[in-house]
DNA sequence: ATGATTACGAGAATACACTATCATTCATAC
DNA sequence: GTATGAATGATAGTGTATTCTCGTAATCAT
């Protein structure tokens, strides 16, 4: 909550280690896995590996992902037309947009 | 080239197998890496596993991800206004466009 | 406090995409 | 046709993200 931006398991566990520096990959792993199961968290894919998590109930919006640094940023505004671009028969049920960069920090 | 759509190496392999049936991964794996080190494809990392290729020349466009079969297919088109929707001090320098959805095959 | 239950964490195990190895096959030049 | 070098493909190996195992520690009810 308090990062802001969605999570790879490996950042919680260097957040977490700040708090309790005896915590341990598989506690993140079960426990990201459980929230994300019963609906507080929701699982982003993003480009380069990993699942990030974010809390399941922000406002619709999008992901920047920094080249440098690796992070993922929120990005609170959607291009509306979005649903019309698809093939004709095609069903678009749900989008996904990522801006590729530098963020402020890395800039 | 005659697929239209950006292609795993596992659907390469597939493809390929039904002109030479002797066909290995090694190979598949060998040459679209060294064709994508020449330029001729480009990687094309979608959520959900592996490295997609497509051909490198095609116009700048993004893509749909049928939830069902797990293909990929091209969008010919793109809301303008991307670039803008950054937060201040990020700099963008590209991005992709994801539809998620069924495809007219799998509806 | 005591026992029962649950959660934790270290490290082993797994899954999977990809890469390296190397004997064999193919292609080309002569 | 033969020699020579490059490309192929079966298979083993690697790297890495995630999950499992299980002994220990914390929690809770009584």
């Amino acid at each position: 909550m308090s990062a802001g931006r969605p999570l790879t398991c490996e950042e919680v566990l260097r957040y977490g280690q700040q708090i309790v520096p005896s915590l341990g990959v598989a506690t993140v792993y079960r426990n990201v896995k459980m929230l994300a199961g019963e609906g507080w968290l929701s699982e982003v894919e993003l480009p380069g590996g990993g699942l990030r998590y974010e809390l399941a109930d922000l406002p619709h919006h999008h992901h920047f992902l920094c080249r440098s640094c690796d992070q993922a940023f929120d990005v609170h505004q959607c291009p509306d037309e979005v649903q019309s671009l698809a093939p004709a028969g095609f069903e678009v049920d749900s989008h996904e947009l990522i801006l590729f960069g530098r963020c402020a920090a890395c800039t």
